[in-house]
DNA sequence: CAGTTATTTCAAAAATATTTGAAATTTCGT
DNA sequence: ACGAAATTTCAAATATTTTTGAAATAACTG
């Protein structure tokens, strides 16, 4: 068996043993990475032998693949079946976890801060305080990391805001404190 | 049942359907979130009956949340039993989780890219130079994004990273495209 | 339109991850 | 050093998530 062969297997496996972290399962990220390491499209009896997966699991990977935008099922003329082939573009298949995990993570957390907030204005027992408290330092953090994340969104480039990050970054050393007025108008302007 | 607790459950639940999102367990994120809800630091059997879980659930909880520098038990003067006080800067909370993250996700993806591409050279089959080439891009952009979490972790604020990209982005509309050849060498050099 | 091949669905099975609780260990005051 | 109280451990029980596979549906072809 070729080295391509190995690394390919150890590729699939080794996104296959990520993905849960990413909030995908092992199944279809294992499918994207097949078909990544792949020249050409792949149909869905090449994917299950390929993985040996059954063709329930193959069809149900390529359906979630397909919603995330991150595959394109081809038909070859004068072909039945399908074949697919994937997005190449890593930038986008990162928006694409990164999209789907801020709906069902950041934004639902931030709708409750906001609604429990307002209910813990009544009370002033230490708790009711305290914890208004923190859920409103919470909701300052939440809303700045969701305005971040909605530029990322929006298209700025992965490699142009690290790069932007980098040469802010470089340029002042960090234990010397700068003011940052301006920046904050900035950010509620965002917000 | 005052507000506050009703407001406390919530939060509660919230963050324990959250956190396997997160990685982390249900029920390491609900003692947590528990403790960040009360004014006063409390024992095991408080967080026992507070939330309804066994003894060894809490004591594992609080273990990993020691492990990860944001639980620091204390012990009353006189006290017998250990009281818990969570660490109440979320920045830390946040960075605590990207670090572990980082450490479990990223670092092995980098190292396994680095030992494949080489192995990859030697043949020259359509799938292994395509594979190749996407390994490479996959490279580039993890050590970019590792670059920057680097950054983040080492004490960038937040709000700080989050302002200066804010600021940066709003001043560059961006379908007018600019050149970016500066800002590149700046990240070889980080890099 | 009938027959054939490809695809999807979804209830049940398998695999994983989490939680419990009682026994073992540690801690601390006397 | 002893005994009571607190804490930790970890194998077994539970719960959750993922995968399968066979039946149902859909999509083509002649």
């Amino acid at each position: 068996m070729s080295e391509v062969d190995d690394v390919r297997h150890d590729f699939v496996q080794l996104w296959g043993r990520m993905a849960p972290y990413w909030g995908i399962s092992p199944t279809t990220a294992k499918v994207y990475s097949f078909l990544l390491s792949r020249s050409e499209p792949a149909s869905t009896d090449e994917i299950m032998s390929g993985l040996g997966m059954s063709r329930g699991a193959v069809s149900m990977a390529c359906r979630e693949l397909r919603e995330w935008g991150l595959l394109f099922p081809e038909k070859e003329a004068g072909e039945r079946r399908v074949s697919f082939r994937p997005a190449t573009d890593l930038e986008k298949v990162i928006r694409n976890i990164v999209q789907t995990r801020k709906r069902r993570e950041w934004d639902p957390l931030l709708e409750c801060l906001r609604e429990w907030i307002p209910r813990l204005e009544a009370s002033d027992s230490p708790d009711a305080v305290v914890l208004r408290e923190r859920l409103e330092s919470m909701e300052a953090l939440v809303a700045r990391v969701d305005a971040v994340t909605e530029i990322f969104l929006k298209g700025g480039l992965v490699s142009r805001l690290g790069l932007k990050l980098l040469a802010n970054n470089d340029a002042v050393p960090r234990d010397q404190p700068q003011k940052e007025t301006h920046e904050e108008l900035v950010l509620e302007d965002t917000l």
